[in-house]
DNA sequence: TATATTTGCAACCAATCAGTTTCATATAGA
DNA sequence: TCTATATGAAACTGATTGGTTGCAAATATA
């Protein structure tokens, strides 16, 4: 069950009570009513953002607040920063390729 | 077999595949030589990868290259878009509850 | 105290996944 | 032409996934 980050998003409804919590934190019972299915298979992706502390949460009273790591979203940015400079350079490559295109049909 | 992006990137081989090829194209042959599976396991992970549009083919007499396509790595890019706003504002979130803990203790 | 609410956990299940082996096809080279 | 090489596709398999139902524990409220 040790998941990574990658796998945490790659689920739909995963993606949605990261974006939902984003904006404020929320008990599972709120974050359940977002969705088509119950509350324990809400639950279990809670816990599985948990796992790869995605998310933190906050314990009020019997209700729990699940709000969202931002620092552990940062790891993705990251990993993205090695392609980041590709496809800026990618860019200029497809300047040169169109204008030497161009250069032929003159 | 319709998978998205977020899946696509969600197994570790994959992403290992997305590395190599972001570099310079490569046949599927080639690719498999990095692994520790067949070379048809590292097939279907390039037809993933493919169906996801994230890679490209070029057709070299019998072998195949196949190269990243960095347009659609930005669609997770964008999707991060919606955080780096939260995590930036995060920080000065951060800030203001650091200056309060330290005017209480005072 | 008795009851309702909020939550997590375990057991179960059908679908999907990531790998394998086997086979067919197309191209390169002797 | 014959043989070796490069590739994709199909069939199969065990493990994992995402959902369900049922239950137990803790807290709030009458």
């Amino acid at each position: 069950m040790r998941r990574d980050i990658f796998q945490a998003i790659a689920d739909p409804t995963r993606r949605a009570i990261i974006t939902l919590i984003a904006l404020q934190a929320m008990t599972p019972n709120a974050l359940a009513e977002q969705f088509d299915m119950t509350r324990q298979a809400v639950s279990k992706h809670i816990k599985i953002l948990t796992e790869c502390q995605l998310v933190n949460q906050e314990q009020a009273g019997r209700e729990i607040y699940y709000k969202l790591d931002t620092n552990k979203m940062k790891e993705i940015d990251n990993w993205l920063e090695q392609f980041r400079k590709i496809w800026e350079s990618r860019f200029n490559q497809l300047d040169t390729v169109l204008s030497t295109i161009k250069k032929q049909k003159k």
